[in-house]
RNA sequence: GUGGUCAUAGCUCAGUCGGUUAGAGCGUCGGAUUGUGGUUCCGAAGGUCGCGGGUUCGAGCCCCGUUUUCCACC
């Protein structure tokens, strides 16, 4: 993997870059679709490759295992065969997933103990298990076993968890360098910083995370509940840390908003459930501001959802026509509003590095926020 | 026709011995959702208790009449 860092803007943090991997060039700032399962939910991959334009997709160390499995994976020759997604993939080392997801668990030294959210079933994930398990996914890009502490953690624990987070990360990058690919493409492992909103801990993580020599590095444990500027005050502290030569993952993140003001901040590349998630409960991100289709005022509207937007449902199909759909509980408005999110999306981070190339990103970002936070 | 039975929110139903402002689930309307369980959570609106009389300090509840639902018998 080769990260080029291809312009960078005055008045700004913000980079341009290309992240080259073995399935193929990424050029950043990028979002990430959520695929948790190996599938954007309601989304072919048709789609998101000619419609939304995505060019990395992320999946679920956790979920994957669980089902179907690692045999499964490895006999279907790794994630990109078994899903015929041949774009580059990010696999979450399930760290989050544990502590957000599953039933009961018990976290020592060795790794964490849970309960599977399908079937009860007892599980260990450890530092070394979490890589081997990525190992047999395939993902190009694999992440630390990390612990995401609550946002509200007093310092004691915070301090005590990054800790453990951080000794895990040396048995991590052990077992990567102990083991090699299996499917004949590199693969990558980003380590991810914590601390909460600490700001000693964040740059004591941010200096910690740098003597593995990974190829991206990655910022955890943002945006679970503090406020919006204290996320962009700890995201400004770790970029400016992180060495300027590799990649930054800013995980989980976010709305629209946010990712222009850690674009400004340096971040190159986010996931984030929110406009699958929501657009399935019917919130939709627009050029115009976020509506949410399932009002009572849409429901003699028939115009197109999006006239502005980038992909065929946004002028085919009208709000009336989507609400009826959401309002009934079709799929297909699930399927429509994951679609027009998503290439709103990727065409929002498009445009940032359009115009971070040509050097307005500050006044356009001002500019593009006043209308993002709009509520119709 | 006779005897019984039912009627409470848009729907399905609770409602204690007759006692404060008649409740729930679903639906409707609005809000939330940030490394995904098509999830979950929060809030609001919505009632002449079939109708008309009566008893009582007080009736969704008791009595009479009437209409309606369903059942049995003729």
């Amino acid at each position: 993997m080769n990260f080029t860092l291809e312009h960078t803007c005055a008045g700004s943090r913000a980079r341009a870059g290309v992240l080259a991997t073995g399935h193929g060039e990424v050029r950043t700032p990028i979002f990430m679709p959520v695929g948790t399962a190996a599938s954007v939910k309601g989304v072919f991959h048709r789609d998101l490759a000619d419609e939304v334009r995505a060019q990395i997709i992320l999946a679920n160390t956790y979920h994957l295992y669980l089902r179907p499995g690692v045999e499964v994976l490895e006999e279907a020759g790794g994630v990109h065969r078994f899903s015929s997604w041949q774009g580059p993939v990010l696999t979450d080392s399930g760290g989050f997933q544990v502590f957000s997801l599953a039933g009961v668990r018990k976290i020592t030294e060795e790794g964490c103990r849970f309960a599977s959210h399908i079937d009860g079933s007892k599980h260990l994930f450890t530092p070394e298990s979490v890589v081997d398990t990525q190992r047999s996914i395939g993902a190009d890009v694999m992440m630390a076993f990390d612990e995401c502490p609550p946002g509200d953690s007093p310092r004691d624990y915070a301090a005590r968890s990054l800790d453990l987070t951080h000794r895990w990360l040396e048995r991590c990058f052990g077992r990567f360098a102990a083991t090699t690919p299996k499917y004949g493409h590199s693969q990558a492992l980003f380590p991810i910083v914590q601390g909460c909103t600490y700001p000693d801990l964040r740059a004591r993580s941010a200096e910690f995370v740098q003597q593995f020599g990974a190829e991206g590095y990655a910022i955890g444990g943002l945006a679970v509940g503090e406020p919006a500027p204290v996320m962009y005050e700890m995201i400004e502290l770790v970029n400016g840390i992180l060495p300027a030569d590799k990649p930054r993952y800013l995980m989980g993140v976010g709305t629209p908003v946010n990712l222009l003001e850690a674009i400004d901040r340096g971040v190159d590349m986010f996931d984030c459930v929110m406009p699958t998630r929501n657009g399935r409960n019917g919130m939709l991100f627009t050029s115009e501001g976020v509506i949410n289709i399932r009002n009572e005022k849409w429901r003699n509207d028939f115009s197109p959802i999006d006239p502005a937007g980038c992909c065929f449902v946004d002028t085919v199909y009208t709000k009336a026509y989507l609400r009826h759909l959401a309002i009934s509980g079709e799929m297909l408005a699930a399927q429509i509003a994951s679609l027009h999110n998503l290439a709103f999306y990727l065409r929002l981070v498009e445009t940032a590095r359009e115009k971070i190339l040509d050097g307005t990103f500050p006044a356009w970002k001002e500019q593009t926020i006043q209308k993002l936070s709009r509520r119709l």
